[in-house]
This record gives structure tokens, C-alpha cells and sequence, in this order.
DNA sequence: CGTTTAATCTCGACT
DNA sequence: AGTCGAGGTTAAACG
């Protein structure tokens, strides 16, 4: 990984490592004290306090506070990363986007820590557990939510959005089912809603619309019936993974 | 801030590193090749490469790949932090979470860069622009969505949610606003639907429905002139901060 | 490019 | 503790 690193470094000496190591485009972190300003879609101001600021090798930047998976300040796509000095010769880093029009402006005082790594590109990752499995596998095994269903068509795409699964049931009915891998809130029924309506206008005779998902909160419960809809609970997947023993724990 | 550092350590090294700094609660990071296996509401597997491990003082941790704002794994409130050896001897670090009951666990190969901050909490942070802001000031001038109108109540609380402001039109009539601080899409209509028909079965008379936003998408405004709603564009909170003069941008 | 949807969404507020 | 809704959501997929 190669890294470069320095150590309370001078402002002269940061600004000549940030325009090197970024140009390359290296991961670049600085523990600072800085003071962060954004613009764009809305307006953040923070004081002057201790923050890492992080710039990946695709020009994303973020700020990250003491707290928190979420950075303090962000700016996912930049496309002008610029170093420069203010008016009392402190260094400013500043994350540019054209759209939309956002700016993201770090201004440093005291720099503890910098450092730039060759960080490679990466590997692998595989994910499991994403409603798309969950489809696949209901569409493979239809009975799971009701015996004599027959599946027609996955992400059917409509005017409005896709239907997660589009099937007929054991009584020639279209059904229309609605996917959530965690419990349904009143949104899915939403979806639910606006997708059976527009098959209503599409084909004759009754539509049946299905909302399946581990659980359901109460409102969304509520609303559903009132329009006539119907909820299938589905069973967890079980976790094959299994947990390692317990050890001294550190917090 | 106080940086602690290690350079290359030796796992024995790291070990005890991470205990210390762990338990005392500091801010630390760990730069180093890795695989991370995650197991809870959903479960993943990446293959060793690089990677650089957040963890902060709340004990959220995050792992960081070489691209996007989004951490490649995460647990954002860890109930236990553990570090043992794996059958290799190899390193691990282990994130737990009781609810929802969820695991990140790393193990480390060769690590280039491990270090500890006292990272001060965090200082003021000012956003403006929310969406909450939007209310206040329609609220405070209504006539801005439609001369007349009086807002009855803000944040008026039903049974399916909260209503953005309440009103009363120049005719009597009661008005159910829905605000947006970004483009209005079909949920924001459905949302709208929803406290409506909620009005609609409290009231006697004519109950209408805004949705006030700087824009709407041309889907959500099909269905909301479908459902008899109205849209109000509203005007683009003027930006107050000016944009400093371009320089060499690295890139 | 706009729109839609999923996400291990996170996070805060409120019942 | 559960639920809802905002978010500078981010990011991917699709027309």
C-alpha cells in the first residue's frame, strides 16, 4: 500500500503533499482541525473542530466528526478538487460538483496527521439477503405465498415503476405482488396500490394485489385493508452462518 | 489530538494497539488487507484486498473501500468490540450488535498503517435549507403558496402521519399542504393522498390538497391532477454564500 | 438525462 | 421499544 505519511505537518508542506498525492489520485486522509462550509442543495456551516477528512481515488470526499457511520459533510461525485490559500494563508481544500451545483469548502488550521496510500482496487464482494433474491426465490417456489399461484412475469415494467412479481391465481385472477425483505410500511402499500391500478386499466376482470414481507407495521396495515389489498407474512430466511464465541469484550 | 502510530506492526503489536486505544475510546484506523464478513439483516463476504477500518468513539465502525462516500461494510452502534486471534493466528476484530443482532468481522493480513486520535467532539454544525425550515417559512407567510390562506396548525399529527400545515383557504375551505424541499415525486403525492382522505373523514366540506414543492416530476403530476390535488411551485430559496474564484484544479 | 427503487440505508423525533 | 419520515440521502437500474 506504499504509504506516504506526515506528521504535523507545516502548511507549505501539506499544500505541496495534497496537490502531489491528489493528482496522482492516491487515498488521501488529514486528521485536522478545520472548519467545513457547503453549499449546494442546501447550506451547512461548522465550526472549527477536529475532523478526518478522506478523499478516495474517485474524487469522493468526506468529513467525518467523532460520531457516527455518516460523515459530517460529503460530496460523492467531485469534479474539481482544488487546493489554495486564504486570505490569512490558511490552506483550503475545496470538493467541487457542476451537478448539482455543490461545493464543499475545508479550510485547515491545525493538521495532526496526513497521510496518501495506494489503495487497490475492490475484490470481490458478494451480498445476500437483497429483495432480488427474494423475488428469484418466490418466483421460483409461488406456493410459499399461496397455493395454485402461477408466476407470469418478474419486474414486469409499467408506466408507474416495476412490478416485483406479476402472477395468476388458481382461479385465473392477476395478482400483483409486492416484495420488502424487512417490514412493510405504509409506502409499500403505496407501490402496491399505484401498480394494481394501473393493471386494472391494462387488463378485464378482477385484480388481486399482494403485499409479502417478513412483517407489516400497523398503519400500513390499516391503510391496506381499506383499499382492498392483502398481506402475506414470509417467513425469515434462516442465517447458515454461524457465530463465533464470545470473548472479552472491549466496550 | 494527540495521533498515536504504527507503522507496519507486527499483529502482536496491533493487538495490543487496538485493546489499549479501544478501550480508552480514542478514535482509530486501521489501513491494511483484509477480508470482512458480515452477517444480521443481511449477510456479506468480501475477499481480501485493501482496505481501511473506521472506528470511532460512539464505537460505529466503517470499512472503507477504494471508491464512494458509502462504507463497503458498516455497523453504526456496536455493542461489543472484540479483538481475538483466529486458527492462523491471524488478527480479527469483531463488531457486534445485539438489535437488530448483526456481525462485522475483520481479519487482517498485512496491515500498513494503524493510529489513534483524541478526536474532540464534534463542534456546531448549522444546516440550512431543510425541509422543517421550508415549513417554518410558509407557515409564517402563507400567502406565498396562495393569497388568503391561514395556517391552522404545523406538524399536525393524524393517525397516518403528519400533516406539513394545515390551513384555511380565502373560502373557508380546509387545505392540506404537503411540502418538498427537492422535486415532488409520486410518493410525496401519495403522502398528500393519504392525510386528505384522513382530513376528509374528520371534517364536513370540501377538503383540498397542495403539494408545494420547487418542482414536481411529470409521473407524480399525472397522478396528483388524477387524484384532484393541486401543485404550487415554490421559488428557489436564493444561495447567500458566494462561490470563491476558480483555480488549477488536480482534477 | 430523468425517474424509480432498494438500502445491512442512517438518524432523529415522537408515541 | 416501535414507528414514521427526512435526508445535501447514496447508488444502481432502466427507459
Amino acid at each position: 500500500m506504499n504509504p506516504h505519511l506526515l506528521e504535523q505537518p507545516h502548511p507549505d508542506q501539506l499544500e505541496v503533499f495534497l496537490r502531489d498525492q491528489l493528482s496522482m489520485k492516491r487515498f488521501v486522509q488529514i486528521a485536522a482541525e478545520c472548519e467545513i462550509v457547503y453549499v449546494g442543495r442546501a447550506a451547512s456551516l461548522t465550526e472549527a473542530g477536529d475532523y478526518v477528512v478522506m478523499i478516495k481515488v474517485d474524487g469522493s470526499l468526506q468529513v467525518h466528526g467523532a460520531r457516527g457511520v455518516k460523515p459530517v459533510n460529503w460530496q460523492p461525485r467531485t469534479d474539481n478538487l482544488r487546493v489554495r490559500r486564504d486570505e490569512d494563508d490558511r490552506l483550503m481544500l475545496m470538493a467541487e460538483r457542476v451537478k448539482p451545483d455543490e461545493l464543499v469548502q475545508i479550510t485547515f488550521s491545525r493538521v495532526a496527521l496526513a497521510f496518501a496510500l495506494d489503495l487497490r482496487d475492490e475484490k470481490l464482494f458478494q451480498l445476500h439477503g437483497s429483495e432480488a433474491e427474494m423475488h428469484a426465490r418466490l418466483a421460483r417456489t409461488p406456493e410459499i405465498i399461496e397455493p395454485g399461484l402461477r408466476v407470469l412475469e418478474q419486474e414486469l415494467l409499467i408506466g408507474v415503476g416495476g412490478i416485483d412479481l406479476y402472477a395468476m391465481d388458481a382461479l385465473g385472477r392477476y395478482v400483483v405482488i409486492e416484495v420488502k425483505r424487512g417490514k412493510a410500511t405504509q409506502d409499500a402499500v403505496h407501490q402496491l396500490e399505484r401498480y394494481v391500478a394501473a393493471v386494472r386499466g391494462q387488463v378485464p376482470g378482477e385484480v388481486r394485489g399482494i403485499l409479502a414481507a417478513p412483517s407489516i407495521s400497523q398503519p400500513a396495515r390499516t391503510i391496506l385493508e381499506r383499499s382492498g389489498l392483502e398481506f402475506v407474512a414470509l417467513a425469515a430466511l434462516p442465517d447458515e452462518a454461524p457465530k463465533p464465541e464470545p470473548q472479552a469484550a472491549l466496550f
